[in-house]
DNA sequence: ATTCGATAGATGCAATTGCATCAAGCTTGA
DNA sequence: TCAAGCTTGATGCAATTGCATCTATCGAAT
């Protein structure tokens, strides 16, 4: 590997950026502890199952869509599972395999959390930026994505 | 609490923050285990500690400058003494505290450390945005951060 | 059909984190 | 000066994470 020195401007939105991801996900965690809700995790997996429908997911798609290490997901769902917000369902043609399915009080859950969360996104992000500063964001961030996205 | 839901151009940027810090650390923490380096908590301690010099610094200060919690740091502290990395000095005027000063083997693992952590940082942020996009970003980022950074 | 490598998901064990609490020393105020 | 409360830092214990590995099934090549 070349060694390369990054610039002062890399630098400091570097730093910016390890910062505030950081902060705004203690703040957003500490605010759903408090109203006794579960962690950012979960309503990142009942999010992804509640898009997917009835259908449901197989364990493997969740993993590259909420970004957790597969033995991270297979333990939340177990943890899922046992609090009675997804269901487990074999699939008829692979024998390994599952497809996760979230329930009724899976999407209740989800909506409780979604109350507290999106209020403290609003709070965090969006009373701070304005409309065009947020897109001007987002297409920005988007470049560091992996895949990028060139919009 | 007031029930909000944050407007869709929030959302989009939260979502990205969180996908892209979390992608980022990630990639860097793979990259440093690859190369037997320490995980980044590290670095972010000594790093902090050279930058103060041989006053050194007080546990309990660290403590907001690296954004961890109390316990954390005192076990982090404690690892990197057991590693020769930082040294604990009582302090004279306050008989509860210490001070923790980084040593010249902390100095060089903080060498080593950066050597690759710049290297990820230059590759992952520095080359894929234009110096005028990386202040835009620090600026935006600077305003999401507490306390808020207007410049 | 059988073997071999790859994929899906689970799990034992060690390390780390989070929570709660502790001990020791400081500070204040009667 | 002494009690009460605060601050500093450490730590026991439970929960979570990370790593390595395991079992089961699949698919492909022979």
């Amino acid at each position: 590997m070349t060694k390369r020195s990054p610039s002062p401007e890399t630098i400091k939105a570097w730093g910016r950026l390890m910062r505030v991801s950081r902060q705004l996900v203690e703040k957003t965690e500490d605010t759903l502890k408090t109203s006794g809700l579960p962690p950012l995790a979960w309503y990142d997996v009942l999010h992804e199952l509640a898009e997917a429908g009835e259908g449901g997911l197989r364990p493997f798609e969740l993993i590259d869509r909420v970004l957790l290490a597969q033995y991270n997901v297979s333990r939340l769902l177990a943890r899922l599972e046992a609090d009675g917000l997804v269901e487990k369902l074999p699939v008829s043609d692979d024998g390994r395999g599952q497809t996760v399915r979230i329930t009724p009080a899976g999407r209740e859950t989800r909506r409780r959390i979604w109350a507290v969360y999106g209020a403290s996104i609003a709070d965090l992000m969006g009373d701070r930026l304005s409309a065009k500063e947020l897109e001007t964001l987002a297409a920005l961030l988007g470049r560091l994505r992996d895949p990028p996205i060139l919009e």
